[in-house]
DNA sequence: TTGCGTGCAAAGGTTTTGCATGGCA
DNA sequence: TGCCATGCAAAACCTTTGCACGCAA
């Protein structure tokens, strides 16, 4: 039974308030690293991708690929209640995070549980792809 | 001026029908240079990249990021339009990447494009979760 | 013969792990 | 006090580059 106790730490804060700031800007483990080395209080890099990933399952971070970016992007979505249930759709050109509430999603993961035996988990997962309006523009 | 001449070597050869066997799945740099590894006639991993950016330059094939997969994906595209037709599982106990051919992903393609005016990408997309294996271990 | 192809070794960058220490509850 | 968090160092990965040798044209 693992159950992280998520203690209050400067570090844990200071990442979080970071990321917050960015304002749903997209950023790399990388670039967090390079930041919290310039500071008074640095921070290890170990620190931090470990942050990163318990930031994600707790659903408040959201991690891409991005193509020509060397290394993960994350983004702060917050604690947006709701995003255990629905899925999210990235569009590649605009990177637009939409947020999809649909019960076809519900049958799609009976489905894949019952037909392919695999246990979809919504909080990691990101549909890629192009939204509309970057497909007029084309 | 750079205009490599592609010459005929048994190394590339090799790699291409390789690439074409796998009909259309997607297959990672590191998965091809292990391939070859325990090859009669092994191929060093320098060859095996560099052919991969040359068979890119032509169009022979297609590279995309994945996501969570690590490393760069590769997909013969060759003169053919479709195979755009599964989807990938990431196991997140035990890493497995599992190809899933169904129709029920041409149906969720379909309602996403008509019902949110989304087009996804399966080329890129990876859905997250947990294997049958890994749940019957717990 | 010429110049590209090949592959070992080593470097570069990102992420993870081992382990001793520090700090929250 | 009992864990968890921290962070250094080192390893594990994926990919690229340098360089000497091999081989197709």
């Amino acid at each position: 039974m693992r159950r992280p106790a998520n203690y209050n730490t400067k570090q844990r804060e200071a990442i979080l308030d970071y990321i917050i700031s960015l304002d749903g800007a997209h950023v790399t483990a990388g670039q967090i690293v390079k930041h919290f080395s310039n500071m008074p209080i640095p921070i290890g890099r170990t620190t931090i991708y470990r942050h990163l990933d318990k930031l994600m399952e707790t659903g408040k971070l959201r991690r891409y690929t991005t193509d020509g970016v060397s290394g993960v992007c994350y983004q702060y979505i917050g604690d947006e209640v709701g995003c255990y249930t629905h899925f999210h759709l990235k569009c590649e050109d605009c990177g637009e995070l939409i947020h999809m509430e649909c019960n076809m999603l519900g049958r799609l993961e009976g489905h894949i549980l019952k037909e392919h035996s695999f246990q979809i988990n919504a909080l990691k997962t990101v549909l890629y792809g192009q939204c509309s309006a970057c497909s007029e523009k084309e």
